[in-house]
DNA sequence: CTGATACATCGACGCCTGTCAATACCAGGG
DNA sequence: CCCTGGTATTGACAGGCGTCGATGTATCAG
């Protein structure tokens, strides 16, 4: 196998390892294209930081109107981003770590400096 | 115009952790943004497995012609994923591990923290 | 110098996406 | 029941992006 030294970066990250597929590449474009929006990341660290949001209060932080706050975040969720909960006439927003762990892996894994 | 650079000093601006400015989020998008293509995705799984390729034998595995492809390492290269170098007629490029890694911490510190 | 090769650039086309106004849908209050 | 308020959907527009053919530029072989 081609003995490859880990520069910098810790060690090899699986994107730049393993053969990628092309429905994979596809699968994870999408990941990335969620995340390829100023807009969203806002409204991603938004909801991450207060924990649950309402859509009615992202709308002022992030200066865009309802349908596109709404836009947003149905592709957020669609993407397995954020997740959101129907309370009353509200929808609370939450992150779905998992699913930035998991495209965050995509991209190598910093962890297996383990000893 | 005052651009900012990709800081090297400080590690990650934390998405799920700190606020968010529009300025950092313009500029990660911009990052992911490079990322949002399974074509360009490919395109960095080859050259990171080779270790350094030449356009030419992009073309194939990627199945796009030669302008196409010379775009793709444009984009890629101007959102500082790889490098080019040029040995003779060749163009070779390589993956910036630094780049990768910079932009997989903004999708959150997998680490819990570092005692 | 001439020809061939590798790559970049230009121009054009079609598709996708971000945006908002208008509207429809749904839940709660009177 | 009707009215109010929060959200999703529709339709439309402008802009960006991926793609390729044609062309330009640089480098090597002869």
């Amino acid at each position: 196998m081609a003995e490859r030294q880990p520069d910098a970066a810790g060690c090899c990250p699986p994107v730049l390892e393993a053969p990628l597929d092309e429905s994979d590449a596809t699968e994870l474009a999408q990941g990335f294209a969620a995340l390829a929006d100023p807009i969203r990341l806002r409204l991603l660290n938004l909801v991450a930081t207060a924990g649950e949001v309402c859509s009615c209060e992202l709308m002022a932080p992030l200066g865009r109107s309802q349908p596109t706050v709404s836009h947003h975040t149905k592709v957020l969720a669609d993407a397995g981003l954020i997740t959101g909960e129907k309370r009353g006439r509200w929808v609370w927003w939450s992150i779905v770590p998992a699913r930035l762990a998991e495209i965050r892996d995509a991209l190598g894994s910093a962890e297996p400096a383990r000893a």
